[in-house]
DNA sequence: GTTGAGCGC
């Protein structure tokens, strides 16, 4: 399951959520999103589990929690944005 | 070092 994570702090980095999230089952991939010329802040992220379950239970368990001082929001990714069909689907 | 609301190159 791909989950979304936002508001963190500065001082969280991709490893930190791969920790964070390890603790509620197998996490697959994550990471913090950073500008790509500055390699700053955005400060949201991507986490992926490989169960479902206990990835939403993560989710359950860590939406607006304070994480490192920073309060995040924790949900469900939507698909990687897509580069086709252009003319159809313009996201709801 | 950036807000509110944010979705990865």
């Amino acid at each position: 399951m791909n989950i979304f994570v936002a508001k963190l702090s500065a001082d969280t980095s991709s490893e930190d959520l791969h920790d964070l999230f390890s603790q509620y089952g197998e996490v697959t991939s994550a990471k913090v999103i950073k500008d790509r010329e500055t390699g700053f802040s955005k400060k949201y992220g991507f986490v992926e589990m490989e169960n479902d379950d206990e990835a939403q239970t993560a989710i359950d368990e860590l939406n607006d929690t304070d994480y490192d001082g920073s309060q995040i929001v924790v949900k469900k990714a939507r698909p990687r944005e897509q580069r086709e069909r252009r003319d159809f689907n313009r996201r709801y």
